[in-house]
DNA sequence: CTGTTAGCGCATTCAC
DNA sequence: GTGAATGCGCTAACAG
């Protein structure tokens, strides 16, 4: 790495203030204050003269001043267990989009699917005064969860069914997912599938998906136990590559696989054409998620689909609902929305 | 989709302030504030005292009044093109790593790979007072740039190397590692290479990659204009596919493609699976950016690496130290850091 | 349509 | 080691 630096520079200036815009444009800065918001009841030619001075200035409206005095940031919280899950950030993207219009903003936090850092972020995040929080999963430490449901905000939990859910919902059973798309492989004539996840404890969704994958395989009849955990989660698409050649050596019958995730059903089928083996012909191979990796691959893979940026669209405005419910003094109960998922067939199976 | 909802509920309560802390303390509300920031001096006595009352009242602390008053919101804003690249939210972790153990907070946005959004998201950014901001890209709108440089703050562009910076850098040359690439492929015998990338306007870093190619073909004396343009930037997987039938169509004779990153290169390989189409064989492909499914997938795919999460560290730590100095009245100029790219040669050429 | 008054919840500054 | 006064920049509420 190569560093430069160059000679000092003069002090910076300190930004201006709205009543500096407010002397100049020779109006009181309620005035200003109004003005600026569209709603403002300010005669145009003021708002002119106002705006002017705005531009002359280079103002910029300090929302952490005016949050203060409004009682209301502006700020939606949400946490995700991963920025780098496209899952999650597609989920991520539709409450930027659901909430950008209202002149709302997200506070992004990732978990790191580990439900102590999400106690640290609740924490962190209510320290900004959100205006209401979506958080993925509807498990959390006691202490999360008395933090949440004390706040006074709105809450809402997402990518999960909880059986307590602490304020409202939007999600889906990924038990139900995985369970339906090991059905589908026994429509399909697949009589031994195997799972492929990560060690259960953090990644809950995962947990989730191989306890459908556990009761499926147990209601048809097949043979049970034909699981393979590797380390933390999120499995990795390398992680799946070693898991689909530790599961055939185990288990050298197994002709179906299902991953926690198409990330790891991806990895595991890249090293099958390293190896030779042939899929679907030697193993059928499915994922979870619905990734643009699994829409693309060669062969394309079977999956459970999900729309991920809906469950954030949905999650925003339920959110933005309850906000304005409580601003207007209404108080209807917690909401529940179950979005719906799909089992995809591809070339994989 | 299914929609439920229960009964009413009770009116939430107002968060406890620091005020009401202090009383049930018995201390006043600035002892509060002493004990919860650990540097404050005050007897391990009556910090005990006021935790057990922060405990009882669950209190969380309110930053956007101590911002306020303290005149530094502890908001980094950081301007990424894309969350759903992984390349980027590699940087924006790397971000949250570096300022995170300071106390610090990212605001993080997305520009779409759209300069226009991305002058918007820098008003909004700048309403929330960030203590600093994180930009992607040294190209900006007139306005962007002007309200960068008036902000008062310090400024940090990544991912580029702007001829005229605002204010730091860290960064590379993505022409100059995209001419690497070309010169690492002529070594390896190819002559006839061809790049893929998006149509140029909005993905300023996919331009320069662009322009490095042409250089290398032009120093090298290599056959120019083998350029497949497909659409708006970012070029997906499945353009990636649809790019490399076009290419091969059009010039039969080309052994090699350049793709402006990894996503694209990967959709190509597997299209070029799907036809039968051996790679490197018929045609060689290589990628930008060392995406994990470059690493995974089958062959392995050429790329140029750098080290996102890197960039994002060494942007939070220039930015933290340019923060202190500012607080402390120091004013060293603006640094420039280069991060370095590599080649990374693997089976798919 | 516009101005005045007051105060949001905290940290700075200065006392003690 | 602790407290009191003051103000950060803005907006709610009311008055005109």
């Amino acid at each position: 790495m190569k560093r430069t630096r160059t000679t000092t520079r003069k002090a910076p200036k300190r930004p201006a203030t709205m009543a500096e815009v407010a002397v100049r444009a020779g109006v009181s800065a309620m005035t200003v204050s109004r003005a600026l918001k569209s709603d403002g009841a300010v005669s145009e030619e003021t708002r002119q003269r106002i705006l002017a001075a705005v531009e002359e200035l280079g103002y910029v409206l300090d929302l952490s001043a005016g949050a203060l005095s409004s009682k209301r940031t502006g700020f939606v919280a949400a946490l995700i267990p991963s920025i780098n899950n496209s899952n999650f950030s597609d989920t991520a993207r539709g409450i930027t989009e659901a909430i950008e219009g209202q002149g709302l903003q997200m506070l992004l936090g990732y978990t790191d699917y580990d439900i102590d850092k999400e106690e640290q972020l609740v924490r962190a995040m209510l320290t900004r005064r959100p205006d209401g929080i979506i958080v993925t999963d509807g498990r959390h430490t006691p202490k999360a969860r008395r933090m949440l449901q004390s706040a006074g905000i709105p809450v809402v939990e997402t990518w999960d069914l909880p059986a307590d859910p602490i304020d409202h919902v939007v999600g889906f059973s990924n038990a139900e997912a995985s369970r339906a798309l090991v059905h589908r492989l026994y429509q399909k004539g697949y009589r031994n599938i195997a799972f492929i996840g990560g060690a259960s404890r953090r990644d809950t969704r995962g947990a989730d998906r191989r306890l459908g994958y556990k009761r499926a395989v147990e209601e048809l009849g097949l043979p049970v136990g034909r699981t393979i955990s590797f380390g933390n989660p999120p499995i990795s698409m390398q992680q799946g590559g070693e898991a689909i050649v530790q599961l055939i050596e185990q288990w050298p019958d197994v002709d179906a696989a299902v991953c926690v995730s198409d990330l790891s059903a991806f990895g595991a089928i890249m090293e099958c054409h390293r190896r030779g083996w042939a899929v679907p012909g030697r193993i059928a191979v499915a994922g979870f998620g619905d990734f643009e990796v699994s829409r693309c691959s060669w062969p394309r893979i079977t999956t459970v689909a999900v729309d991920c940026r809906n469950i954030g669209l949905e999650a925003g405005s339920v959110l933005l609902r309850a906000i304005d419910d409580i601003r207007d003094g209404r108080r209807p109960g917690p909401e529940t929305l179950i979005v719906p998922f799909e089992v995809i067939e591809r070339e994989s199976t």
